[in-house]
DNA sequence: TATTATAATTGTACCGGTACAATTAATCAA
DNA sequence: TTGATTAATTGTACCGGTACAATTATAATA
């Protein structure tokens, strides 16, 4: 692990350790250096992390100081950072509805760059928060970046098994999403009404070199979906 | 300005009139320090400000690339830097419904970190994009952080008003994420049918220093509203 | 030709330095 | 006591350097 990384895990997991509140000044920039014995821009790095995480916040001329949002139950929309430990709140489970190799529609081979010609695995799964619906999704992976799919692999986190069987590491991804009503499958699915509101998370994941890999549509529970985001700046 | 973010608006204006293609490759950093005069550290940062906006992605031992998501019409609910622009794409305009000094509910005490016999101010908004109801807004400001706020200021935009007249500078954010149902109220204002799907939205809007001044709670018109998200690594 | 080893390219990690701007604390004047 | 001035504190901008890791291009080998 590189140590601007290892710095802020120490930082983090000692603000956790020892439940700082919001606005606990953290030691300054000096005194961090000597303890963790690094250069000033390591230190830095490690802060901007953290800043960026919503960990703490910086200001100048002030100090360091602990940035906690309070609400609990809320799945981050946005993962800058070492996410999966957001996630070991909630119990995630899925189940299978469908699994195979398939040709892509135009909509997939597009955010998928991909041609028509070539293979996606398409996987289609319940996935559930706490034992309650959490939401429906369906998923297309290029099969000429992910070759090999099985049903153990995608019960458990197909994130994982791209990154530590096949070595590929996740890039950026783009998300968008909108509201909606189920359709009457949907609402099967997810054991709520035809017509209820949904969320519906379109997501396109890369690889780190750009490429494209997967291409999700997931309709969430809307009784059972919080979501929530760390910004920088307004809205509008 | 400062120089990196002088460099990362010029590289993205550069990329913007050009029409550079997702993928495309730019100069490499030995390039772009010879070009702006500036030390490897500088280019670096502004490089990164541009991966953390999604204008560009960087590769080691390869190279930086332009990143760029296709769709158009949705609005960016992350605005790691210089949001304002994605917006001038949309006629943004609103209808005052109220405006008025307060006390707070224990909710909106709680959130803006305030007494309960302190002063909010309350602004009551319906908001129109493109001509159509977008949104249904209301909003709570800190008396003591923004001590006025008039029609005319709320007409246009509260948040220029608070950096620009007053010199306050707006920091972080915290965005909670629901779906749910429109009530016969929220249905009159946005012209909808009591029950339809909205998406809800509370905002906490902090200074700099950390005080959260604006709390608001939004319901968004289902049909009216595409939301973007641009993160790193996977959901769950 | 296909595969493997090697070299060149290229971005990132890390160092330690100076200057500066924002905030806060201390000092002084009214 | 209050308000303004000054000084100390503290994070950020920017510099330029070495070393290294990931990728890509080239050369060597079978």
């Amino acid at each position: 692990m590189l140590k601007y990384q290892q710095i802020a895990n120490d930082i983090e997991k000692y603000i956790e350790d020892h439940a700082l509140q919001q606005g606990t000044k953290l030691p300054v920039l000096e005194t961090l250096i000597a303890q963790f014995q690094v250069s000033k821009s390591t230190i830095t790095k490690a802060l901007d992390l953290l800043e960026r995480k919503g960990v703490i916040f910086q200001v100048r001329g002030s100090g360091i100081f602990v940035r906690r949002h309070k609400r609990k139950g809320y799945i981050s929309l946005l993962s800058n950072q070492g996410f999966a430990r957001d996630l070991e709140e909630f119990d995630l489970t899925s189940e299978i509805i469908e699994l195979e190799v398939k040709k892509p529609t135009e909509e997939v081979a597009l955010n998928l760059n991909m041609n028509l010609e070539e293979d996606v695995y398409y996987v289609k799964r319940v996935r559930f928060m706490n034992g309650k619906t959490l939401c429906l999704e369906e998923s297309f992976y290029n099969k000429s970046l992910i070759p090999y799919l099985n049903h153990e692999i995608v019960k458990d986190s197909i994130f994982n098994y791209i990154s530590d069987a096949l070595g590929l590491k996740v890039g950026f991804s783009d998300i968008y999403l909108h509201v909606g009503t189920l359709t009457e499958e949907e609402a099967g699915f997810l054991q709520l009404k035809t017509g209820a509101p949904k969320l519906y998370v379109e997501s396109i994941f890369h690889l780190t070199n750009g490429q494209p890999f997967d291409f999700s549509k997931v309709s969430y529970n809307y009784e059972q979906s919080q979501f929530f985001i760390q910004a920088n700046g307004q809205l509008f």
